[in-house]
DNA sequence: CTTTAGGGCTAGGGTTGG
DNA sequence: TCCAACCCTAGCCCTAAA
């Protein structure tokens, strides 16, 4: 996939603990964009500020994450019952494949998801394929929830903070057209869910399944 | 720096999901409030709870993002085909009480149906078998409304000016309790109802199924 | 002032590529 | 096998709006 896993350098490094200094330890996306560090730090997230302060604090104390990771090695066992029900489903999953592979969608391309490329305008008449495209790509189940293929977008694409609000206005305007089906289950554990949306994708491409959340 | 984070325990969870079913999502401080569930929930506030039951609604549909990662890597689908999905299904319906069902609900034994307590005391627990009843008595295509499973008790038991509050309340808690499955299809055509309403019989009882009209 | 909706953040468990 | 980098989510915080 895209990002090949991106080492620190010791600049950053330096960066990332003048920062904790400065502001302490747990104020990542303060460090993050303080003008001090942003310019080192511009490649990292606040996240992975995090991430790498714990691993200079694990080696250096020694392994105290190693030790926790070894004393949970234990209990994980998948239960049988609960298996049944997955392979019946996975059939239907399956089928995914055969259905809706309309066509690769303009914008993708040879896109790889190069992380912090993603641009940050977004046409309106894009958005359209970009719904379809979430969908297909995401592979969830059947069909995604509008939460998801708002990650999948800014993930992909871009972020802008108008994103979510065209995307509403947009789902709503496709599943007007007949171009998604909105489904909505109510207060439905999500076995049963993954069973009715199993049932559904027998019948509908997945490209024309949008699932709502449940209320 | 207090507080080390609070994890939920089931039987907060079971709480916050019978003041939702009584007071219905987003009245946080009524439940709270309500003293059925202030001492559960006397560690909460109104916020937590609010929090709480957005995180239940996401995990409940299958972790967006994961699932496609998931289904990208392991394909733990052997294929075994409809059969199956029938023995699995209709073990499902009753496997959804790991849905913590908040208050147990006295369940069936052996009540009849009898007519004599025809008046006010609609009994909880006899609700649930007379909905349940209804359903199977109409034999509506696939499942019935409210309006339908309403008609039907008021005719064969009783009519009392509470009872399609208490038959709301019921459904809504039966729904929650995985007793029924309630489905909704919004902006569908009637064609395509007719098919997924059609699979849906093919893998539940029809006496789980319980339709919402069209909005 | 109080409450709710919703975006955002951090901690920590888990996963993965090299 | 190991481990640095990365992912995922629960719980909590912040802000806007009513």
């Amino acid at each position: 996939m895209g990002a090949p896993k991106q080492k620190w350098t010791a600049e950053e490094e330096a960066a990332l603990k003048a920062g904790v200094v400065k502001h302490g330890a747990g104020k990542w996306r303060t460090i993050l964009t303080d003008p001090e560090f942003s310019s080192i730090l511009r490649m990292r997230s606040n996240v992975d500020l995090k991430d790498k302060w714990r691993n200079i604090n694990v080696t250096a104390i020694w392994g105290s994450r190693q030790k926790a990771k070894l004393a949970l090695k234990k209990n994980l066992l998948p239960s049988p019952k609960i298996d049944h029900n997955h392979m019946a489903l996975s059939t239907v999953v399956q089928r995914d494949k055969e259905v809706a592979d309309p066509k690769p969608l303009a914008v993708s391309s040879g896109t790889s998801p190069n992380s912090k490329e993603k641009t940050s305008k977004l046409q309106n008449f894009q958005l359209d394929n970009l719904i379809l495209e979430s969908i297909i790509k995401l592979k969830e189940p059947r069909g995604s929830d509008k939460a998801a293929i708002a990650a999948y977008i800014e993930d992909q694409y871009c972020s802008t903070p108008t994103l979510r609000k065209l995307l509403s206005t947009k789902l709503k305007h496709m599943v007007a057209c007949g171009k998604l089906m909105k489904v909505i289950l109510l207060l439905v554990n999500s076995l049963t869910r993954h069973i009715v949306l199993g049932l559904l994708e027998l019948c509908f491409p997945i490209s024309s399944i949008f699932i709502c959340k449940p209320l």
